[in-house]
RNA sequence: GGUUCCGUGGUGUAGUGGUUAUCACGCCUGCCUGUCACGCAGGAGAUCGCGGGUUCAAGUCCCGUCGGAACCGCCA
């Protein structure tokens, strides 16, 4: 006799004598009958012992949780149980064996628990038991058999690339790991395996992948661990349309295979300033439409103070149009709002609404003349809403951007199960740091720019665009690559745009720029963000759910108490000391 | 680094400066032969995160601290 899932048993198997392995979910005793509902990982059986059997009083001892064998017949209710998978059957116990006992828990292994995430998170292996998280788990496990499936059979490699790598401090700042062989000196966890998948390529691996882990220590957020999985990919030979083809193959391939839904097929591409223009993000949420608006040219003439200086300092004055809701936002509402663009640096939310003629708190300032206009150049219908921001162009475009999706989901604009693909393209090549007072990469120093703007690399940074996309599904940046630079004169003219001295590049990049002298391939590459990619799969918000055993915002583990104190001699030996 | 919210039996919650600190689930005991959110009767269970302050009196107000969540900055 074998093991068998408890959702494997149907009707047909009614008078099959079969061994079952589970937890106690719950035990009903009737005083006289006792049902237990044995849980596996594939679902819940009800059990039935009857006051003759043998393992009656046996029956009595168990409680929640208890771990126990099985042994009985599969007979047909009586009474049958529509809301359960199994609800049909049930199995008449032959044979009980406690193989485990367990203590109280904390929360209930339900689908409704009311236990709030960090109680959870305290006793993560309890939570896994629930289906919440472990269907999440489940999903993960499929989408990386995808990954692996598609890739290989598309002739890629799957290599792995050292956890113990050489700290590079451009972008994210690095996990430190201390040499005892070499005291003083430090390795740095990746942050992703760049440098190693591009000198795959100089080693003429052609086609690799890799689940790769990445470590960031950065400030956490919903969507984002110190400690993630990228599916990440390189290629020789290739253009950014090769690159993309490939991956809308593979995202594809993930969909139909998770979900059994058919992807666009190209899946639509949007220019990177489009994006900032229309959506006031580089990864816009195109599950709904909701357009930011340019409305500057209306008020070219207009006699409002706080227009006319937002247009005297080349500020811009946006409009969000929101169909059919003027009546759903009451001042206060719209006092609330104007407080969520304010975190995004953004002020004064003017707003309109359209009920035949144009009201609101912009419309006394307003000449009939402007207001015809709007009304024509946003093809306002009756009940719509119109919110006013002006100012910068970055900060508006970035808080309407925020608003827009905040106003969705509000109203609820986006339907569960559907699903927004596109590909951002034309990233600019660099983007101005107010912080470090110089030009940075806007996506990393090895990313090729656009071939006809490599000559004005030095002269006009603010202009020059990449061979880079980003992959968007639904808001989530689910992916980003490049194409990248194999050419080292190139190389060294990026890295001077950068303003990297000749010491700094031999530092921090040597090892790398030196292997580009060798006969470099021509390559591009992609990496997707697992979680993420399951987080979009499993229709969650909270990429938490998505890993096994996750970390909280302030990047410590509830159940392991990681990060913690290390005792003195380990310091002593890695030669480290420590000031708080 | 910043902003906002939260912390009360095992779990989730209620709680006008003055009660024996509310309720539900869970747990324990007893009863119950078709339950599946089983039912019925009874019972135990709280350092109100921690420290300080205000007050005749603090779960409640104030300050600090620790922990959790969301967001801004940050995340090449």
């Amino acid at each position: 006799m074998k093991k068998k899932f408890n959702n494997s048993l149907n009707i047909n198997n009614v008078g099959e004598i079969v061994e079952l392995y589970g937890w106690v979910q719950k035990v009903r005793n009737l005083g006289g009958l006792i049902f237990i509902d044995l849980r596996d990982r594939s679902g819940i059986i009800q059990i039935i012992v009857k006051p003759e059997n043998k393992f009656y009083e046996k029956s009595l001892e168990l409680k929640n949780e208890y771990v126990i064998k099985v042994i009985g017949e599969v007979v047909e209710r009586e009474s049958k149980n529509k809301n359960m998978e199994t609800g049909e059957i049930e199995v008449e116990l032959h044979e009980l064996e406690i193989l485990n006992t367990s203590i109280d828990i904390p929360f209930s292994i339900t689908d409704d628990t009311t236990a709030l995430e960090d109680t959870r998170l305290k006793y993560r292996y309890l939570d896994i038991r629930r289906n919440e998280i472990k269907n999440k788990l489940i999903c993960r496990s499929k989408v990386t058999k995808a990954v692996r499936d598609y890739f290989i059979n598309n002739d890629f490699l799957e290599i792995e690339t050292p956890i113990l790598c050489k700290s590079t401090p451009e972008g994210a700042r690095d996990y430190l790991v201390p040499s005892r062989i070499s005291k003083g000196k430090f390795y740095a966890l990746p942050q992703s395996p760049q440098l190693f998948k591009q000198l795959l390529m100089v080693g003429g691996i052609e086609r690799y992948f890799q689940i790769a882990k990445c470590f960031r220590d950065e400030d956490l957020r919903s969507d984002r661990q110190p400690e993630f999985t990228q599916i990440d990919m390189e290629m020789s030979f290739v253009n950014e349309e090769d690159i993309m083809n490939i991956n809308e193959g593979l995202i594809a391939h993930v969909f139909k295979e998770i979900k059994n839904i058919d992807i666009p097929n190209p899946i639509p591409k949007m220019k990177y300033d489009d994006a900032i223009k229309y959506y006031g993000s580089d990864k816009p949420d195109l599950r709904f439409d909701m357009k930011i608006n340019d409305i500057t040219n209306i008020f070219q003439n207009t006699e409002f103070q706080i227009f006319q200086n937002i247009i005297k300092n080349k500020g811009i004055i946006n409009a969000l149009v929101v169909k059919n809701s003027s009546d759903k936002y009451s001042r206060k509402d719209l006092e609330k709002l104007n407080e969520f663009i304010k975190t995004y640096d953004a002020n004064n939310l003017f707003y309109l609404k359209y009920n035949n003629e144009l009201s609101g708190s912009i419309i006394k300032v307003m000449t009939s003349e402007e207001q015809n206009d709007l009304i024509k150049q946003l093809k306002l219908e009756e009940n719509d809403l119109v919110l006013i921001v002006g100012g910068p162009y970055t900060i508006t475009k970035h808080a309407l951007g925020a608003l827009r999706c905040k106003l969705a989901k509000d109203l609820n604009l986006i339907k569960k199960g559907d699903y927004a693909f596109t590909w951002i393209i034309d990233f600019p090549s660099f983007e101005y740091s107010e912080e470090e007072q110089r030009y940075v990469a806007c996506h990393h120093p090895f990313t090729a720019p656009k071939d006809e703007d490599i000559d004005k690399l030095l002269t006009d940074k603010g202009n020059c665009y990449s061979k880079a996309y980003d992959l968007v599904i639904n808001g989530y940046e689910i992916g980003g690559g490049s194409i990248r630079i194999h050419d080292n004169n190139i190389q060294n003219k990026m890295f001077q745009a950068l303003e990297l001295t000749e010491e700094d590049i031999k530092e921090k990049f040597g090892f790398f720029v030196e292997g580009l002298k060798y006969g470099t391939p021509p390559h591009g590459g992609l990496a997707f963000g697992l979680e993420r990619l399951v987080m979009v799969l499993t229709e969650t918000e909270n990429v938490r759910d998505t890993i096994a055993f996750p970390k909280t915002a302030s990047a410590s583990c509830l159940m392991s108490e990681a990060p913690n104190v290390v005792d003195i001699n380990q310091l002593k030996e890695l030669g480290i000391s420590v000031n708080k």
